[in-house]
DNA sequence: CTTTTTACTTGATTTATGGTAAGAAATAAA
DNA sequence: TTTATTTCTTACCATAAATCAAGTAAAAAG
């Protein structure tokens, strides 16, 4: 979810510091925020019952990320937020972005905006994961964030993609071959 | 994307009716529509290179569907949208979901809620195909949309859980062999 | 109805990706 | 630095799902 300024509704708040590893939202734990990245890079991700972690998505800097689950789910967080990086970041209570109606307008076209791109960056992954052979994903996914994937390590990139790391190291040789 | 009463930013517009098969929005086409679907049920889905058909997303009564990629795809549609059954449907442009800021707020949070479910049905999408096996896919589909695996052809179901018509044939041999 | 087309099933085989294991490289900690 | 930990690579083998192929069932068209 980046955007060209700060979203106005993280505006007013003051930036935290979090660790690398440290969580922000723990999956089952009963509170509810988004967070805006400042600085740095957050994840969200789930637990499958064999204890693999699959990641949803990454925040690196000007992007928003929370658990929506929350509404659905009894108040019950989904997934789990942690820092991939040291990050600054500024958060508010998720419930707070479905209650900006009364107010400025612009916020009302500005989150409008964010959910435009977010349900379109949500198109381009479940058609990618539908249709596209692991290289693919691992070419687009270079492709699409190119800063991103210098700066996560391969396995977190694999858990995004669906892939195992090892699989995706592999991917990666026959690429080097094929140039 | 359920709502309890039909979504009022449709509900001055005029059914129209649609044949099985017949195609509303086609791939590469300059239009962008969204539809409310009163009646029937409509899909999106787009053709990979090998020709092969993946459904994205279905759109049963009381559902809205549309291609959002229309607006980062210089006005050309990525999706096709056709009907799965005779159904009747209305519709409006789909620049008018991202212009209704300065109209009815009431309007404006119907359109949250939308949207907050659409994305909250897409990152369980995106879940189910990172962390689920084929047999899980299909339980989790005919326990979400009961009402629309029996309507609809084995063929789609496969396609809208990434697996092929013979894959999904012999996992639904096991579900009935094991009960 | 009868015919034609499309959808579904099932078996045999292949393929892409996963799992295991061990070592190398890189990063973090001491 | 040196050591410990984590990440990455690579080889070998396993497996879920795809592909191919042929037949059956069901639906649409005549």
């Amino acid at each position: 979810m980046p955007s060209q300024n700060p979203f106005q509704l993280f505006e007013s708040e003051k930036p935290r510091l979090v660790k690398k590893g440290e969580v922000l939202i723990k999956s089952g734990q009963k509170a509810s925020e988004a967070f805006y990245v400042v600085k740095g890079c957050l994840r969200s991700y789930m637990v499958d019952a064999k204890g693999k972690e699959h990641i949803y998505q990454f925040a690196p800097e000007d992007w928003i990320i929370s658990d929506l689950e929350f509404f659905k789910n009894k108040g019950v967080a989904f997934l789990t937020i942690d820092a991939v990086e040291n990050s600054e970041v500024k958060s508010i209570p998720t419930s707070r972005i479905f209650n900006i109606t009364a107010e400025d307008p612009a916020l009302v076209q500005e989150a409008f905006n964010k959910f435009q791109n977010r349900v379109y960056a949500l198109q381009q992954r479940v058609i990618q994961l539908l249709a596209y052979s692991a290289e693919e994903r691992y070419q687009e996914f270079i492709k699409t964030y190119p800063n991103l994937s210098n700066r996560l390590p391969l396995k977190m990139i694999a858990s995004y993609l669906g892939l195992t790391p090892e699989s995706l190291s592999r991917v990666r040789k026959e690429l080097v071959k094929g140039r």
